[in-house]
DNA sequence: GTGAAAGCGCTAACAT
DNA sequence: ATGTTAGCGCTTTCAC
C-alpha cells in the first residue's frame, strides 16, 4: 500500500456551473435537463449532456436533497441479532429483491442491524437527519410501536405483512388463503390428522393471523391443529419442540432455518422425517434443497413483494395517494419431508439420550 | 389504509435556527456543541443540547454534506446474481459485521446488487454524486477493474482480500498460511494422500493464491494436490466435479454453498461421505451445522474482518495514512464430514444413474 | 465565549 | 427558450 495521500482530493469536485459553462448554458438549463424539465430545446439538452458527461458530472445528491428534492435512500432497520439475521434466507431474499427495483428509479438501499432497545432511535435518527426518504417495516410485531413513531415523526414508510388496524402504514401482504388450503389439502392427503404449527414469533403479527388461519383451515376438514411456539433459548429446541407434538404427526415452521433444524437434528432424537413426521416451511430458500431429506416448502414471492414495497414508497414520498397492496403466488413446493402419516405417531417423549452430533457449528 | 396526505409534511422541519433561538444563542453556537468544537461554554452547551432534545432536532445529513463534512455512508456493491448473492452466507456475515462497527460511528451501509456491466457505473455513479464517502470491495478479481476506477475517481475504498500489487487500495487480509497448515495436518493424518481444491472462481483474486499456497504446502508433505474449478453451468455440477476428482480422496471447496451441495448430492451419486470422500470448506457459517454430515470448514473472521475494513475506510475519509490490514484467526471446524481416507479412491466414474432427487427447489 | 455572514451545489420561481 | 437569483440547513472563518 503507498502514500496516497488519500482524502486530500487534489482535482476539484465537478459542479453544475462548471457543466453550464463548457455548454454555454446557465446552470438553471442544466438543472432543468437532470430533472426532466420541458423548457430546454433539445439541441441545448443534448449539448448539456455531452458537456456533463464529458466531465463525469452527476447532480450532487446533497445539494438535491437540500433543495427539496428526494434522497433516494429507502431505509431498512432491522431488529435482529447478527446470527439470527445470518441464518435466515428469507431476508437474503428481500434485500436481494429490494435492489434491483431500488435501482431501477436512482434508489439505494440504507440498512442496518439493531438491538431491539435501539430500534425506535434509529428510525428516528435516520429520519430526522434526513438520511433516509422512508422506510421498509418488517418482522412487524403486535402493538408494534414503530407504526405511531413513524406516523409521528410523519417519515414515509411501508410494511410487509398484514395491515395493522388503526395505522395508516400501507402494507404489502403475500395473499395466505389459498397456500394454507393447499397445505392442508397435501398433508391432508396424506393421512396426517393431526398437525401442529410453529411460528416465528408469538408477538409477530403474521404469527397470529396464519395460525388463526391455519386453525380455521384445519377445523374446516376435521383436522386437529396444534399452535405451538419454538424456544429457541431451550437447552436443545427441536428436543423441546419434538416432546410438544402431542401426537401430531406434521409440523409446520414459519422459517425454512428452523425447519432445516428439525430435519437435521430430528434423526439424531429417533424422529425419522417423514416416516415418523412430516416437516413442512412457511418460507422456501436454496437451503429447502440441501437438507436431507429436502424441504417441503410455501414459496412466498418475495421478489414481489419488494418490487410492489418499493414502489409504494416511491409514492409515498412523491406525495402520492397510497393503498394496500396483496401479491398472490405463495406456492407449494412438495419434496421429500413430507410423506404419509405414520400408523402410529411418534413417540410423544423423544429419546433422552444426547444428540450424536451437538449444534457444533452454532455460534 | 387512510387518505394520508402523506408528502405533505405539515410541522416544518425543525431546523439550528430553531434550536439556537430556543436555546438564546447563535447557529454558530449550537453547530459547535454538535461538531465537538470547544469555545461553548459547558453550561450554554447543555441548554443547547437540551433545546435540540426538546426539539428533537439532529443536523441535517445533507447540508452538512453540503458544507464540507462526511456523508457517513459506507458504499457496497456487489457484482452477483440474485441468486448467488442469496446462497452465499459469507455474505451475510460480511453484512452483519459491517453494521454494527458502522453503526459505531453514525455510519450506515448503502448496498446494491448489480450486473457485472453495470458495475463500473454504478461505483462511478455513487461517487460523483456523492452517495457515499467510500466504497468497501469485495470479490476482487486478477486485474479488476475497479481498482484503478476507484483511484481514479480518488474515491476512498478498502478491499478484502490480499493486497493488489500495484494499486494503492489498502486491503484487509485474512492470513490463510495458518490454515492451510492445520487443514493439511487434518487430513494428511487421516491418511489422505491426494486432496482436490476447488476455488470460488478462477477469476477470483484469492481463488490465485490459495491454490499456490495450498499447492505448496501440500508439496511439503509429499501430498499430491489437485487444482479443480467448479462449473456452475455443468448440467450437474456435483457429479462433473466429482467425474474429475482422479483418485483425489478429499476436498476442499472455497464457500459453504458449493460444499453444502457436494454434500447433499454425492449419495445420491453412489459417493459416501466421508467414507468415500472427505470435504472441507474454506468458509463457515450455520449452514455447516444443518447438513448431514455436517460440514468440517475453515472459520474466518468475518466480523473482525468487516470492523477493519470499516476502521480503514473511516481513516481515509478523514485523510489519514492507511495501511494493509491483516487479521488472523482462522479456525479449523472439524465435523462430519472429513474422515479417515478409503483404502480404495471413490469410483473415478460416478454412477450415471440419474440422481434420485433432482435439483429442485433451485431457482 | 459568542454572533454575523459567506459559502457548499443545486432547484425552482421569476424575469427576460 | 434561457438566464438570474434566492433559498435549502449547516459549517466555519472572522470579528466582537
Amino acid at each position: 500500500m503507498s502514500d496516497t495521500t488519500a482524502g486530500a482530493v487534489d482535482r476539484r469536485r465537478v459542479t453544475i456551473a462548471q457543466v453550464a459553462k463548457r455548454a454555454g448554458v446557465s446552470t438553471s438549463a442544466v438543472s432543468h435537463v437532470f430533472n426532466g424539465r420541458p423548457n430546454v430545446s433539445a439541441a441545448t439538452a443534448a449539448r448539456i449532456r455531452k458537456a456533463a458527461d464529458d466531465l463525469n458530472w452527476r447532480p450532487n445528491l446533497a445539494s438535491r436533497k437540500l433543495s427539496g428534492s428526494a434522497g433516494r435512500s429507502l431505509g431498512l432497520v432491522l431488529a435482529r441479532s447478527r446470527d439470527t439475521f445470518q441464518r435466515d434466507p428469507f431476508t437474503m431474499r428481500l434485500i436481494a429483491g429490494l435492489t434491483e427495483p431500488l435501482a431501477a428509479i436512482g434508489w439505494s438501499l440504507s440498512m442496518t442491524l439493531v438491538r431491539a432497545e435501539d430500534e425506535a432511535e434509529v428510525y428516528r435518527q435516520w429520519w430526522t437527519e434526513q438520511r433516509v426518504d422512508g422506510f421498509l417495516l418488517v418482522d412487524v410485531r403486535t402493538d408494534d410501536p414503530r407504526t405511531s413513531l413513524l406516523q409521528h415523526l410523519s417519515a414515509p414508510a411501508v410494511m410487509l405483512g398484514s395491515p395493522v388496524p388503526g395505522s395508516t402504514i400501507p402494507a404489502v401482504t403475500v395473499g395466505d388463503a389459498d397456500a394454507t388450503e393447499a397445505l392442508l389439502d397435501h398433508l391432508g392427503a396424506l393421512g396426517h390428522r393431526r398437525i401442529a404449527r410453529v411460528g416465528d414469533g408469538p408477538t409477530l403479527a403474521h404469527t397470529g393471523s396464519r395460525d388463526a388461519r391455519f386453525t380455521a383451515a384445519a377445523g374446516r376438514r376435521g383436522v386437529d391443529a396444534l399452535v405451538l411456539d419454538w424456544r429457541a433459548h431451550a437447552e436443545d429446541p427441536v428436543a423441546d419442540l419434538l416432546g410438544r407434538l402431542d401426537g401430531a404427526t406434521a409440523i409446520v415452521l414459519d422459517g425454512e432455518a428452523i425447519a432445516a433444524e428439525v430435519i437435521a437434528h430430528a434423526p439424531e432424537l429417533g424422529v425419522r422425517i417423514p416416516d415418523d413426521l412430516s416437516v413442512v416451511a412457511w418460507e422456501d430458500s436454496w437451503v429447502s434443497s440441501i437438507v436431507r431429506p429436502t424441504l417441503t416448502a410455501l414459496d412466498a414471492p418475495v421478489e414481489e413483494s419488494a418490487r410492489t414495497a418499493v414502489a409504494l414508497v416511491e409514492r409515498l414520498v412523491r406525495g402520492d395517494e397510497v393503498t394496500d397492496a396483496e401479491v398472490s403466488g405463495r406456492a407449494l413446493h412438495v419434496r421429500g419431508s413430507s410423506g404419509p402419516a405414520p400408523s402410529v405417531a411418534p413417540t410423544t417423549t423423544p429419546t433422552q439420550a444426547t444428540r450424536a452430533t451437538p449444534t457444533e457449528g452454532d455460534r
